[in-house]
DNA sequence: CGAAATTGCTTTAAGCCTAAAATGTTTCCG
DNA sequence: CGGAAACATTTTAGGCTTAAAGCAATTTCG
């Protein structure tokens, strides 16, 4: 779009705000991008993890939250952290638990929290993917210079505090 | 992470690079940044257009997509444009003619074919929710300024061509 | 032509995911 | 103390999603 037509925009609304709809294409061509960015590199992930360790991607973000935390973590920090629902946590926790991959127990000081950790088998296996994943997303990224890493980290910053705000604003 | 142990790093894997396993960690912390953005404003979404319409995200996606192909589109290329599977589409497609908003007819010259428009009802629906739609995602990303849409809009263009040439690679 | 490969779609089995309601536990405070 | 509110988790109902297998129609090519 041209300076010029920038500017007959603003004079538009300015003089007749209500009546002409602002446009923000721009925006929308925005997030169809960062979904499809995102949505082509899950998948990818996604199908390099099945092949190559029959792990699910959730289970495998699970077992990263907790791997960062020796001491364990609630069901609701999981839930938070891995912005999924707590129904959810239950589920994809019980079939971790069953495949002997975590590790489950009732807080002492207040029972109604489960407290998760990672078992000694757990742990391992997720070391192993991890250092293997770390390469695929290096590879994924090959491309970006560490400019463009460092500027994307710093517009997405950006854009997750304008999100976060937007959603506080709607929740407000 | 200082010069000074960037300095190191470098040496090292100069060295004795196969023993040193390199760095990615910026990389890794960039995708994780993009996951987080990405879920952050899809559940954002997911949830308005709930609430105010009482539809789901997929159906929403699917029907953005038939918006823009007046002649109706195939469910292989309904696959590839959302990037799902296509058994997937096959339920969706089902949901969504079963509530009158699609309408699906088998190809005259090619029976294998299902060519899939929006209905008049669907139409109409879809550019309701689509115009409310536009006005979440830009008070989402209202703190980005044109500048900062522009580039973020360059970086994830090189980002999804890195992506798909590492996806070919693996595929190749 | 006709077998083999390809293509478009559906089915299947399993798992993921959400919103909302239900259950049990703890905390707050009058 | 004791009821109300808040909290952590589970359950429920419904829908989404995938990978893989299966089916039918079409294309390819010897």
């Amino acid at each position: 779009m041209s300076a010029v037509s920038d500017c007959i925009n603003m004079l538009d609304s300015e003089t007749k705000a209500v009546e002409t709809p602002e446009d923000h294409a721009e925006e929308l061509r925005l997030w169809l991008r960062l979904l499809t960015c995102t949505t082509l590199i899950e998948g990818e992930v996604r199908g390099r993890l099945r092949q190559r360790f029959d792990v699910t991607l959730p289970r495998f973000d699970l077992m990263a939250q907790l791997d960062k935390a020796p001491d364990g973590m609630t069901l609701s920090d999981v839930s938070k952290r891995m912005m999924v629902s707590n129904g959810n946590v239950t589920g994809l926790v019980e079939r971790l638990v069953e495949s002997g991959h975590l590790d489950r127990r009732t807080s002492e000081t207040d029972r109604r929290v489960q407290v998760i950790r990672l078992t000694k088998l757990g742990r391992a296996e997720f070391r192993r993917m991890a250092a293997e994943h770390e390469t695929w997303i290096a590879d994924l990224f090959a491309d970006l210079t560490p400019k463009d890493v460092r500027e994307l980290m710093r517009l997405l910053a950006k854009t997750k505090a304008s999100a976060q705000k937007s959603a506080a604003r709607r929740r407000g």
